[in-house]
DNA sequence: TGTCCGCCTTCCAGCAGGTGGAAGGTCAAG
DNA sequence: CTTGACCTTCCACCTGCTGGAAGGCGGACA
């Protein structure tokens, strides 16, 4: 299978493909011509690592997770540690953002949004108005 | 002011406050001892950025706002139009991080976390098993 | 057989937004 | 006078790709 196909298939660019392979993540076969030959083993693996990059984990976490994933002995509870650490970073990271989100809509519901020098947002983000 | 106590007050690590000054954000004086010298006025350029990047704003969107920050003569509405953008973005972004952290709550609500092999999670991020 | 186009290859450079470290100058305390 | 904390510059490196140049390969059509 070409890397164009699987392209398509794991829904990752080519370039991706091909970083992903200089990184070491995964391996295709060679043609004699040249070309990257690729089997459904590699679009599994790709496919799992465009899910998991997409979910927050790095690539080094990812290659972790894909190791976990080849190796038939490995044991579910490695994969379950550090799936819980991800969901707590991400719950943060929720958490954070809707702090965010409450600050600047106070802040946009606030600012009259007219040629008056005033502006709550400006000074909200100085630190010169209390936000909350 | 000396850069380590502008970093206490900032709350921004030394590096990044020489970096913000190589890319323009800030122009400190410098001391006859070659010591850059910080004003009150650059504490609050440096809080300021400090915050809107900490909001999910770009150095360049910070750029700009604090461009409107310096201009005393600017128009609220750039400003509000800018933050309601980010705002947006904020939430959208909100969503997407609930999407993914309700699929990594219940892949490790369902993986047993043992030594078997079976792992719902692993199946999950392979796209062998549905995750919905 | 030529030739066209699209796909494939490698390699090199660059993006954001910093971070780390080396090599050396400065200042205040003891 | 030395020690140690702080400051300086400079250059390289990080993640995770992405873009582009230059050239090879494969199948369709004339």
């Amino acid at each position: 299978m070409n890397i164009g196909t699987v392209s398509v298939k794991s829904g990752l660019p080519a370039k991706t493909i091909r970083y992903y392979e200089d990184i070491g993540l995964i391996r295709p076969d060679r043609r004699d011509n040249g070309y990257r030959d690729y089997s459904m083993e590699d679009v599994h693996r790709l496919r799992f690592l465009q899910r998991s990059r997409s979910l927050g984990f790095s690539v080094e976490e990812c290659r972790q997770l894909l190791s976990l994933y080849s190796d038939r002995d490995r044991e579910s509870a490695e994969v379950k540690a550090l799936a819980s650490t991800k969901l707590s970073e991400i719950e943060r990271k929720i958490v954070e953002l809707q702090g965010l989100r409450d600050m600047l809509r106070h802040l946009v519901a606030n600012c009259h949004g007219d040629n008056r020098p005033e502006c709550p947002i400006i000074d909200g983000l100085s630190g010169k108005a209390p936000v909350h």
